[in-house]
DNA sequence: CATTTCACCTGGTGGC
DNA sequence: TGCCACCAGGTGAAAT
């Protein structure tokens, strides 16, 4: 489900109605997949201790868990596929494929819900470990020169280096395509042989692609919720994603779709060279 | 090393 | 209706 748009909505969404608050306790469900660090390990960072803030790192959610006001561990929650975080109340219905439900002092219930079980929860605890930091570059901020530098000399295709989370770090599928259509840019072009002004292009259609997700509250193609259950609005401005044989928005050409790097791929072939 | 492919899961859709 | 193939917001391990 999530790039980086529903990601910051997600962790922004958690950070204003929970920061502040405090966990009592911690129920997990029994599949193994989702937890990247020992269940246990997470019930100990986690229980008695308040939320200090929840913020995004490329595709994470960094919930960061002390005692009065410091530090202690940060809970990391990545969505996979289909993950979803929901602040809720312990009386709602829990939904199926629920694996973990952290209640709150306020009252209030915070639950991930993943049917595919791509997602992770990870645990650091800040005495033993850093804290979490992004792989890659920082898609929203990164500079003109950084963004020449990262493609610098890549011989693989600038869709699947885009997608690439130890260069930049939130591009997803959907942002992509999208990004790849605003600038005029075939997927498949080879990233190292973009030319200077083609690849500022990029960086600002990306740029505005996901401010303007962001803003839109993230794109809802089937399942993606924020975290009080509300859809997103982006998807009604995607141009090429899933979009496939639709007349281009801006020429009329059929939409194409390719696999390139195991994913589908939607372009123009008229306004994409 | 850099790059590519595929397995990991459930559920929805569309063809027959 | 049932069955099956294929597809889906991601990523890491294995192969090349």
């Amino acid at each position: 489900m999530p790039e980086l748009p529903e990601v910051e909505t997600i962790a922004r969404g958690v950070d204003e109605r929970l920061r502040g608050d405090r966990v009592v306790e911690v129920w997990f469900g029994g599949h193994t997949e989702p937890f990247a660090t020992a269940p246990a390990k997470q019930v100990e960072g986690l229980e008695g201790r308040e939320i200090l803030g929840v913020r995004r790192v490329g595709k994470h959610i960094v919930c960061t868990l002390g005692e009065g006001g410091k530090p202690r561990a940060e809970w990391i929650v990545h969505l996979g596929m289909t993950g979803r975080l929901l602040v809720t109340t312990p009386e709602g219905p829990v939904a199926a494929h629920t694996h973990a439900r952290l209640t709150l002092v306020s009252g209030r219930e915070m639950r991930f819900v993943d049917p595919r079980r791509f997602g992770r929860l990870a645990l650091r605890d800040l005495s033993q470990e850093a804290g979490f930091v992004a792989a890659g570059a920082e898609p929203l901020t990164i500079t003109a020169d950084d963004f020449l530098r990262v493609f610098r000399g890549r011989k693989l295709a600038i869709k699947a280096a885009l997608l690439n989370q130890t260069l930049l770090s939130g591009v997803g599928n959907i942002y992509a395509d999208e990004s790849l259509f605003r600038a005029g840019i075939r997927p498949r072009r080879m990233a190292g042989r973009l030319k200077r002004a083609e690849l500022e292009r990029l960086r600002e259609a990306l740029q505005l692609v996901l401010r303007k997700a962001i803003e839109l509250g993230g794109s809802s193609v089937s399942d993606y919720v924020d975290a009080d259950g509300v859809k997103g609005f982006f998807q009604l401005e995607h141009r090429v994603y899933m979009r496939t044989g639709e007349a281009c928005l801006v020429c009329g050409e059929p939409i194409r779709r390719i696999a390139l790097a195991g994913r589908g791929t939607h372009y123009c072939p008229v306004c994409q060279r």
